[in-house]
DNA sequence: AGTACCCGACCTTGTGGTCGGTCGGCATAT
DNA sequence: ATATGCCGACCGACCACAAGGTCGGGTACT
């Protein structure tokens, strides 16, 4: 016993990798529904069994996918995030300007996000507790604006956070089957209307 | 034949409005593909039988119910368009908080959108249209506004139109999952930043 | 008699998942 | 060193089942 060195891992891991990043692939391509055990363990270079011995279920697969990708999410947010105040919107654009160099990664979760709408998805809660943590972490941020007198005092942290993530997601989608579409642009658009009129005096109505 | 009075229609065309219903209610509950033929018909009182005796394949009732939605839609569309210039921003607002008393659109569309982006999928060149469809109105109503002077001539209409599009999708979609977020208040907020800075004459950056 | 409506039985295909087993490497006892 | 035992990795055959769709017929209205 003592070292307990038996995972050998190495050769495991590395197949374990190539199914989590096939899984990424169809999952962003086909939604969960959409894409089999059969295809993503073909895409990976092994049978649907060999897929079972390292996932015991496709839910379980998915739980793993969105887990990996929320690390590199949420390593993405650190710097955005650091900013605080009115900078974090124009750091937000550089996620988005960056995020349109990695067309799965933004596919997967503005797929899997829709599907998972319906209360029994396995992505279900996942997806929930996503969207609030994300406005949490917003309205943290740019709490420190109104600290530092950036922004005006009485400006609803939360509706401004909802609406930061809800352009995002949405330009996405349209980038998604267009990608003509200037995601950049139209960030910039209303992030430079929003820092005008959030460091401003004027209220709205 | 002459008359070709055969459409009997009335009762024919009660149960073909139940399931075209209970379709859209499940369309957007689980999605196309997360929905089965025998729970549609089931919910609208018919066999599976019954049902491929009105549409003849699933994706024929999909295309069904999206032109349905469709015509919904652009009568609901007449009323912010017809406004013209910057008013069409604050008429989109109303029929986003129109939209709010009617979950199963909003969800329908929000689910399937992001469930087309598969080329392959049944819906997909329905929403690619869409989109596009959607951003030359918007273009065309909001160009009124810089005839008329209140919006800056300078202004990229085809951005401010996908970013108020992606606005309105990507609020939805979070409303879906907590409906405590307010869609207008969102909605307000960016539309009077972006009416604000269009009829303005500083330049971003 | 004809036609629209609808059902039940049936078929095919694809699905997620199980089960038993093979192979190869590593650690220990000898 | 070599044999033994064990474990992780992986596959092939198989299964239960639900999916979309077909077909033949029955019923009722006109």
């Amino acid at each position: 016993m003592g070292a307990k060195l038996g995972q050998n891992n190495v050769k495991g891991e590395q197949t374990k990798n190539a199914i989590l990043a096939a899984a990424e692939q169809l999952f962003a391509e086909s939604g969960y529904r959409g894409a089999s055990l059969a295809n993503i363990a073909e895409r990976a270079g092994v049978t649907q069994s060999g897929l079972l011995h390292h996932f015991n279920s496709k839910d379980e697969l998915l739980v793993a996918v969105l887990e990996q990708h929320n690390r590199d999410d949420d390593a993405l947010l650190i710097g955005p995030l650091s900013m605080g105040g009115v900078d974090v919107i124009t750091g937000l654009r550089e996620l988005i300007v960056q995020n349109s160099e990695n067309r799965v990664s933004v596919r997967l979760f503005a797929v899997l996000v829709a599907e998972s709408t319906s209360v029994d998805h396995p992505g279900h809660d996942y997806m929930k507790a996503r969207y609030d943590r994300l406005r949490n972490r917003l309205v943290g941020a740019l709490s420190i604006g109104i600290q530092r007198g950036e922004i005006r005092a009485d400006a609803d942290l939360e509706v401004l956070a909802s609406a930061l993530i809800a352009l995002m997601d949405g330009i996405q989608l349209q980038w998604i089957y267009n990608s003509q579409v200037d995601m950049g642009a139209a960030f910039d658009l209303v992030a430079s209307a929003l820092v005008q009129s959030m460091t401003g005096g004027a209220t709205a109505a």
